[in-house]
DNA sequence: TTGGAAAACTGAACACCGTTCATTTACTTT
DNA sequence: AAAGTAAATGAACGGTGTTCAGTTTTCCAA
């Protein structure tokens, strides 16, 4: 038994092993661009090996996936004790823009690496991502009862909104805001004044 | 003399002819999954001719890049025909987005793909991209004429507007809108209706 | 018409990728 | 110590973009 617990926990151990791997590789270099060999020859183990513990590569995706949705959570959590839900949501908007551009790999393997369709099909896989969603559409209820956004739909609104944030940490992360940089504008003050517009408009909406 | 021409009416086929191939295929498979391999294939000439035709495959994202801008522009071409700017503006959102719905794959190219290195120092490749960039802009610039968006910074808006639509279709184009597949909300209408709450946005700005 | 230069084309080869699997190594149990 | 099991290996497979020595075709002057 205590063997089994040892095996148990080497394998986990393992795991995580190669996920820290796989990560660190992973944020310096792009998904893409990160090889199951070069894990491998990191953690100084054969590139075989890698599959004893992940099924491939896409489920070395899906881990980190998860962990990139548990990391924007996290940075989400503080947001309960903000208690007017427009300075929440606000604050939402800004944190999200701020995990994008300080997680910018986490983001794109999040938001924009178009996802194998193995991971696409499977419904728990989008758990976290829903949570979110989920959490941001009882914001935009609250702003509600409140008397804003009168009469209108919370799965469009919620749609709307969230395009908005990503569509700027879409540009950012794909190198897309350069266009604006022959007016000497970086992408951070470029994000912050574009997302000003934004508050602006949701708070006269 | 004229054989000279005929060379070089030869050289420009045979350049359209592997265009026509990659844009098929890219079309049908994406450009990722679209292989030099299966471009010669289908021309019927072995790999390594297309290498005197194109230097590599960036150069064939360029030039499928630059034709997505063209095919872009020209829809956007009757829009200057919308006396009212504001409408114009609207209208112009509308395109954009009714363009990333039927040009996936164009669209992905032009706004997702992450460009190559090479392709991304080249100033005047973003030169289509620059020009739908500054026509949005004039479109701006005239809309505060007639009294709107009073006192906002254009570059910024014209990000926040660009983010706007580049959200709804980012989300689109990578398969994210299958969050809200559970409520039995197709795409197109999450789309139609999402941008719908923009332009009320934008109207009370 | 023919010889040889120039241009066009080929396909094997290189270094990489994700993935598989027969074989070897290490550990555990009898 | 032997047998059995679990873990790890690394060569191999079919794929990728790209290169280049070698072949074929086209051209033009003698």
């Amino acid at each position: 038994m205590a063997i089994a617990n040892r095996k148990q926990r080497e394998k986990e151990e393992m795991r995580t092993l190669i996920l820290d791997a796989a990560r660190s590789l992973f944020l310096e270099k792009g998904y893409e661009n990160t090889s199951i060999r070069a894990i491998a020859e990191n953690i100084e183990y054969s590139p075989g090996t890698i599959y004893l513990y992940y099924k491939d590569k896409d489920e070395i995706f899906h881990a980190l996936h998860e962990e990139g949705f548990r990391r924007m959570l996290e940075k989400m959590q503080p947001l309960e004790h903000v208690q007017d839900p427009f300075e929440r949501l606000k604050a939402m908007g800004a944190v999200y823009l701020d995990f994008a551009e300080n997680n910018r790999d986490f983001y794109d393997l999040m938001f924009i690496i178009q996802v194998p369709v193995s991971h696409e099909e499977n419904p728990d896989d989008w758990q976290m991502g829903h949570n979110t969603l989920d959490y941001l559409k009882k914001i935009i209820g609250e702003c509600q009862q409140q008397g804003r956004f009168q009469g209108r739909n919370i799965n469009y609104m919620a749609f709307a909104i969230w395009s908005m944030v990503h569509g700027m940490s879409a540009l950012y992360c794909r190198d897309r805001c350069k266009a604006f940089h022959f007016e000497n504008m970086e992408s951070k003050e470029l994000m912050d004044n574009g997302y000003k517009q934004f508050v602006a408009m949701l708070e006269k909406l």
